[in-house]
RNA sequence: GCUGGUGUAGCUCAGUGGCAGAGCAGCUGAUUCGUAAUCAGCAGGCCGUCGGUUCAAAUCCGACCACCAGCUCCA
């Protein structure tokens, strides 16, 4: 961390020498490397980066000491506005009063930071700048756009190569990528953000539904589905129209005012309110694979992981206030189910409290924070606490999942709501006969089965679990003749529920095992003389290689074992 | 949406002002083969779109669209 820290002042220190009129920004180190923002009338190319490096190059040999210095208030600003760096006097006149305010020089450069640094900027060995992006003056869109500029730098050079590599490998493994490859999904000009599924891809959405629907039924859920155009006053009514709007994709009927759902919330609670409902009955808890589309910024698509449509694998609660807590435990019980059992996934957990735009009290949100606080307590999860962040409606929980690259992305969700049961006036009749209001709980556990799916890619590289696999085993014959034999072998496993494919191409043994692995297909099944006169399969897993001959029954019943287990 | 980059065959990519190219994939034929690529032939293009400059544009200029990285925002 100080080593990267200390490369990002060499930067500084580069950019001020080739471009005297740039202001310094702030230069932090990040995970895997830093960054340096900067304002500069002229943009940056990638030759200017080549430029900065090299110039880098030479502070590094010069050898230049980093020497602390502190001053008072008053005259750091003096020394940063005579500089003519605005942006760091900005950052001092932040600092508390009982802040020490320390400088860093190294040779002609000085810059404001609370350190600490290497001796010398001859202890930087391996170093490459990366990438150069806009990012905004303290993140803020109404700020000034600065320029960043990324690099990263190592004790020692075979490190620096050793994480590019990894970074090159990492993109292999990218769903985008393997979701041509694999024939999952595409998009295409016609629908930016709208994604379609293919065959293949659809084979392991519909696992995945089906293994949800199992879980959720087991788990006193019961499945509804609500459509996707509703009445224009309907999201006046449930705030969306003032807190979602400019999300919100919007249609006419017949001259009246029509939205398309960004959530499911609303048309779910009709439900509720179809009928009226007795306490015993609570919880009622309503599952809903509820499609529902969200005008995103175009700069923000992502492949599947961030989209305009897409499935949410909703529920809502509907219960008494004092079954909150004990739901929220057993969401977030069957979530870990989901997340640790079936999918090994790495996560964590954050909460997120009430946003500036908000419906609702304080007192209500104080209660609604303090129902997941407890229920993560109950669990002992450990969790990061996202100030500001929770919906309009009500604080969350969110679990996130790493792509690739190592970003994360927010999949499951639990959100405690007391404002729409209060806006659509839900009720039940309780022990005494009177009218009393429920508490819903909006939860989701895949999140979206688009960005699950790009997760599970990822987490996978491709090579989906047995259960999960769209083509579970391919048989090949070795020539012609064994042709009928091994077509029998694929429509006794099919009928033994089996995803199995038939490839009596006229290629080679090698060339159809090839292609099946590429394609990360689980079993290859080859059949020649051999198996013909035994009655066997020469099976090859794709990760285990050769694994000899079995009998067919031996075959299926290992593969059913893989699909009923989930095994991984 | 903002900053920067990219856009040529299904995929990966060459081609920097003068007839649009390669490998893989596809199709046809030959080969009948034992665990990661058999050989030969054929076909495949609105060079993202629209406009401009030029005798001539994939190539230069402009606008737009999409994608990539980042920012802001979110499942």
């Amino acid at each position: 961390m100080v080593y990267r820290h200390s490369t990002s002042h060499i930067l500084a220190q580069a950019v001020k020498r080739l471009y005297p009129e740039a202001r310094l920004a702030i230069g932090p180190a990040i995970a895997d490397g830093f960054y340096y923002d900067f304002d500069v009338p002229r943009t940056f190319t990638p030759e200017d980066l080549e430029r900065i490096e090299r110039e880098m190059e030479a502070i590094v040999a010069a050898d230049l000491p980093f020497e602390r210095f502190e001053l008072p208030r008053d005259q750091a600003l003096q020394l940063v506005r005579r500089a003519g760096e605005e942006y760091k006097a900005e950052l001092i006149s932040g600092l508390g009063p009982d802040e020490v305010i320390s400088f860093y020089r190294q040779g002609e450069f000085v810059d404001l930071c609370a350190g600490p640094h290497v001796p010398s900027t001859g202890r930087i060995k391996a170093f490459k700048l990366l990438s150069v992006a806009g990012a905004y003056w303290r993140g803020d869109e109404r700020n000034k756009m600065l320029q960043r500029i990324y690099g990263t730098s190592f004790p020692k050079a075979s490190l620096l190569k050793d994480h590019l590599f990894r970074l090159e490998e990492a993109k292999r493994r990218d769903h985008r990528k393997l979701g041509v490859e694999l024939d999952l999904f595409s998009v295409h000009e016609s629908g930016p953000g709208f994604p379609f599924f293919h065959p293949k891809g659809m084979v392991l959405r519909n696992q995945l539904e089906d293994f949800w629907r199992h879980e959720h039924a087991k788990n006193g859920y019961q499945e509804i589905r609500t459509p996707i155009i509703l009445r224009q006053e309907l999201w006046e009514r449930s705030g969306h129209w003032d807190h979602y709007k400019e999300n919100m994709y919007f249609t006419s009927i017949d001259d009246e005012n029509y939205a398309i759902k960004p959530m499911n919330c609303p048309g779910g609670i009709l439900v509720y309110r179809s009928k009226l409902h007795s306490y015993r009955e609570l919880p009622i808890r309503l599952g809903e694979l509820g499609l529902v589309h969200r005008h995103e910024l175009s700069g923000v698509l992502h492949g599947l992981m961030r989209v305009r449509c897409f499935t949410q694998d909703d529920a809502h609660i509907y219960c008494r206030p004092g079954q909150v807590e004990e739901e929220i435990v057993r969401i977030i019980d069957l979530t870990e189910y989901f997340y640790r059992e079936i999918f090994g996934f790495d996560y964590h957990v954050e909460l997120s409290t009430k946003p500036e735009k908000a419906m609702g009290s304080d007192e209500v949100w104080e209660l609604a924070t303090n129902a997941l606080r407890g229920a993560l307590e109950t669990r002992g999860l450990k969790y990061k606490v996202n100030e500001g962040d929770g919906a309009f409606y009500g604080p969350k929980i969110d679990f996130h999942l790493r792509d690739c690259l190592g970003r994360t992305w927010q999949c499951g969700t639990i959100q405690v709501d007391f404002l729409m049961p209060e806006k659509f006036e839900l009720h039940y009749i309780g022990e005494d006969g009177e009218r009393h209001r429920p508490v819903m709980i909006h939860r989701v556990i895949y999140g979206s089965l688009e960005r699950f799916i790009a997760i599970l890619t990822e987490h996978f590289a491709g090579a989906f679990p047995v259960w999960l696999a769209p083509v579970q085993a391919r048989v090949f014959p070795i020539t012609d003749r064994h042709g009928p034999y091994a077509r029998e072998v694929t429509e006794t496993l099919g009928r033994a529920g089996i995803r199995v494919e038939f490839d009596g191409r006229n290629e080679k043994v090698g060339y159809k095992i090839r292609e099946a692995q590429v394609q990360k297909i689980p079993y290859m099944l080859v059949v020649g003389d051999r198996e013909l006169e035994s009655g066997t399969v020469a099976v090859r897993h794709r990760a285990e290689g050769d694994l000899g001959a079995m009998t067919l029954d031996a075959f299926s019943e290992r593969v059913l074992v893989e699909i009923h287990t989930k095994a991984r």
